[in-house]
DNA sequence: GCCCAGGGGGCTC
DNA sequence: GAGCCCCATGGG
């Protein structure tokens, strides 16, 4: 099925951008920082994220040898801020021992792979799951993959768009069926959802009278 | 004091 | 496959 460029899907996305404009995700400077921003930024807020991340590159650790020689309690020192400190120093730890172990380290290498066949290998990475392969597939590796979060599901299913009960994978899915693959607009679009769902969106209510999309309709569909 | 944040794993049934 | 619990800090 083509996607077409009229559909709701494409609707939202406009109403959104004019609403909040452009994002700049993901705020990182290389690729290895926005992969271990996603990992740190798991269920916690971005604010504590960078601090932590700040810390890392304070002691010159943000590099692929750095932090698979590092001690993971040194590491869980250093990420303390961005909260389950231990698990996440253990999930960086598991990322980068993947790297090491099938691309002898190398990002550029990884990032070649078809985009089907590292997200399954990446999610065989324990501690990345669905949301954070997706997260370092776009935004790391430029590969049009959407990326699906409880923003998603929460607004998506407030519009009847997605179905209450919906997998990841149909989420994903359905926004993929209704969107051209476009690196650029899947980008704009999950920070965008996510803008959202943190100003505004938040309660259970249906559509809020500031909402941009409280004029949103679903007869395009 | 409460609730939530740019989740994921493990366990149970 | 769905429903819990755990991980844990920091801000509102």
């Amino acid at each position: 099925m083509q996607p077409r460029h009229d559909n709701i899907f494409y609707e939202i996305f406009k109403k959104l951008y004019a609403f909040y404009g452009p994002q700049h995700w993901w705020p990182a400077q290389t690729r290895l920082e926005m992969i271990i921003g996603a990992i740190l930024t798991q269920n916690t807020s971005w604010k504590n994220v960078e601090k932590a991340i700040r810390n890392i590159k304070k002691e010159g650790a943000l590099k692929v040898r750095c932090l698979e020689s590092i001690k993971p309690a040194k590491l869980a020192a250093l990420i303390r801020s961005s909260g389950y400190y231990n698990i996440k120093a253990a999930r960086v730890k598991n990322f980068i021992r993947y790297l090491q172990t099938a691309y002898q380290g190398s990002l550029s290498k990884m990032f070649s792979e078809p985009a089907a066949f590292l997200r399954d290998n990446l999610l065989s990475v324990k501690g990345l799951g669905e949301e954070t392969v997706d997260s370092i597939l776009l935004y790391g590796g430029k590969k049009a993959i959407f990326v699906v979060d409880a923003y998603t599901r929460r607004i998506f299913t407030r519009h009847g768009l997605v179905k209450a009960h919906d997998s990841y994978q149909e989420i994903q899915n359905t926004f993929m069926r209704h969107l051209a693959p476009d690196v650029d607009l899947f980008n704009e679009y999950h920070a965008l959802i996510v803008a959202l769902g943190k100003n505004i969106c938040r309660s259970k209510q249906p559509a809020c009278s500031e909402c941009p999309l409280r004029n949103i309709r679903k007869d395009k569909e």
